[in-house]
DNA sequence: TAATTGTTGACTCC
DNA sequence: GGAGTCAACAATTA
């Protein structure tokens, strides 16, 4: 069956090319494609293994994928249309598809953040567009406010790299603009049956459907969807926007832990999240910033009088207000170095730090084999859930780096990449940044105990016992440390160290101080530097 | 130039 | 559980 029929030539097609922004609310440049008046509408998804989502991405995460794009098709349809999904690499599929149905015009969601591939696939699809005629509309609704728009509001003096910067510029932002409803099914023109049936374009129904990323063997990409599936991995949240909806008006229903939520406040050993875990559905963009933002405060609205409001950075708003900071950010830095933002060298905004390489110990901490319990348990419930509490990311992150193994973070980035559901560029890359001390925050002497940190929340390491099942029989008083049990106590909870569970990787008293010496070592070679640098820019100038 | 502030440390003492 | 100390960062404010 052709899908292009007859009926279709000559007449007016548009397509709207869905990357991130996987909804239908509040999506902007879905609406401008309907009102171009096409005869028409083509909503499009290409699965492109290369892409940032897809090219390191385990399993949960190619589940996540699909069960979102089945859910977009299912609302398409409810609205007489539906979801068409390509393959391979957008540069090539998109044309193909354009002169397949005549498309005339082309709207999708900008990415501003910087993230390197998707900006050379964007600007040879431009390229590509110009040449085939068709003509291309977006919106920029990744963030509440344009990123062009807080650097235009910013000026000359450059973006704020600081938390307390930006809160100043969102303040002075012009109010946002409002949040646009779901088309209806009059917004859509009617569709020749043969496209609306044509099956070389239905979304995937498993992991497996989706394509290897081209040019790169599979043992490279390894852990992805290939050899293991989901059957016996617990996803902390499903994908689809229809999911994501109803988990924010849930969480939102609490109005008073709304009106009162302090991210530092919230545990990260309790086994059902203490947050509201909205975060995957806004790295794929099932649920837009702006409606969140306008839904928080519609909930802080309903809040008890005599509690006291929270404020950001420490408030669910300010959680928003992280968001938008962190892709200005990378944004900014990728603006003077394409590409630099998830990597030491060339970025403006990471400190160098001469880490090592080992990969013993980066393996033994991916799969949650330090031997510290506390992390292991944190690392195991990343790959069984895809998702670890915001403060469990970062005693992790800072037990890979600075901490402890003194590894590099952009390993530690990658493998966040990978597994998180919530992967996403900028926040991934700020939060590597920020946890190694390497930029943004540079209280090294402060350091996550990899023991003690999670003992206040948590005394009997049921967080632990759930995850590192090997160690379940543990008494309480051994359960953050199995090393300073007696051999009697581990015998008779069956944990042999060394074999059942590992012994520590290192002695955290001994070697978190080591690592603070070598950070002030990085730090001073830091100072030296700019002076250097400062100094010949001085020199400059005056010639 | 000095003091203050910064989403989320650990430890000791009381 | 709250306050002070540890050994001391960068950016901003006074």
């Amino acid at each position: 069956m052709c899908p292009s029929s007859s009926s279709a030539k000559g007449s007016k097609g548009a397509m709207h090319w869905f990357r991130k922004g996987l909804r239908i609310h509040d999506n902007p440049a879905l609406v401008a494609c309907l009102e171009q008046s096409p005869q028409r509408v083509y909503p499009v998804f290409v699965l492109d293994g290369n892409s940032y989502q897809l090219l390191r991405c385990t399993a949960l995460r190619a589940n996540f994928l699909v069960e979102t794009l089945q859910d977009l098709d299912e609302n398409l349809r409810a609205l007489g249309s539906r979801l068409y999904v390509l393959k391979g690499d957008p540069t090539k599929a998109l044309p193909k598809f354009w002169k397949e149905f005549n498309i005339t015009h082309m709207s999708f969601e900008e990415d501003e953040s910087g993230e390197p591939y998707a900006a050379e696939r964007d600007e040879k699809i431009i390229e590509k567009a110009q040449k085939a005629n068709v003509r291309l509309f977006s919106q920029c609704t990744e963030t509440m406010y344009p990123l062009k728009d807080y650097v235009t509001k910013a000026g000359a003096k450059g973006v704020p790299a600081t938390m307390t910067g930006f809160q100043k510029l969102f303040k002075s932002m012009k109010p946002m603009s409002k949040v646009l409803p779901a088309p209806e099914k009059e917004d859509f023109p009617d569709m020749d049956e043969d496209d609306l049936l044509a099956a070389q374009y239905l979304p995937p129904k498993r992991p497996t459907d989706l394509p290897w990323p081209r040019g790169i063997p599979k043992s490279e990409v390894e852990p992805l969807w290939g050899p293991k599936d989901c059957k016996n991995l617990t996803p902390i949240v499903h994908g689809g926007e229809t999911l994501a909806r109803k988990a924010l008006t849930e969480s939102l229903k609490r109005s008073n832990w709304v009106a009162t939520f302090e991210k530092p406040k919230t545990s990260c050993t309790s086994l059902a999240p203490s947050t509201t875990a909205l975060s995957p559905y806004l790295s794929w963009g099932c649920l837009s910033p702006r409606e969140v933002w306008f839904a928080l405060d519609e909930a802080v609205s309903r809040a008890s009088s005599n509690v006291k409001p929270s404020k950001p950075p420490v408030s669910l708003h300010g959680q928003m207000l992280w968001r938008d900071f962190n892709n200005l950010m990378a944004h900014d830095a990728n603006k003077e170095v394409p590409g630099c933002w998830n990597k030491m060298e060339g970025n403006k905004y990471c400190r160098q730090i001469p880490w090592d390489d080992d990969p013993r110990l980066l393996e033994a901490w991916k799969t949650g084999k330090t031997g510290f319990p506390w992390i292991d348990a944190a690392m195991r419930q990343l790959t069984q859930e895809g998702w670890i509490h915001h403060l469990g990311r970062h005693a992790v992150a800072c037990f890979l780096t600075r901490g402890d193994l003194w590894q590099s973070w952009e390993e530690g980035a990658k493998h966040f990449e990978a597994e998180l559901l919530d992967a996403d560029y900028a926040l991934n890359g700020f939060n590597w940044l920020w946890l190694s001390c390497s930029g943004f925050f540079f209280q090294y002497f402060r350091c996550y105990s990899p023991i003690v940190f999670q003992k206040k929340n948590d005394p009997n390491g049921q967080y632990i016992r759930k995850f590192v099942p090997e160690l379940k029989d543990l008494p309480s008083k051994y359960i953050y440390e199995p090393w300073e049990a007696p051999a009697s106590v581990l015998q008779k909870a069956g944990v042999k160290l060394g074999k059942t569970y590992p012994r520590p990787l290192v002695d955290h008293a001994v070697i978190s101080k080591e690592n603070m010496n070598r950070m002030k070592q990085a730090y001073d070679a830091h100072k030296a530097r700019a002076q250097t640098q400062g100094g010949a820019a001085k020199k400059k100038q005056r010639k």
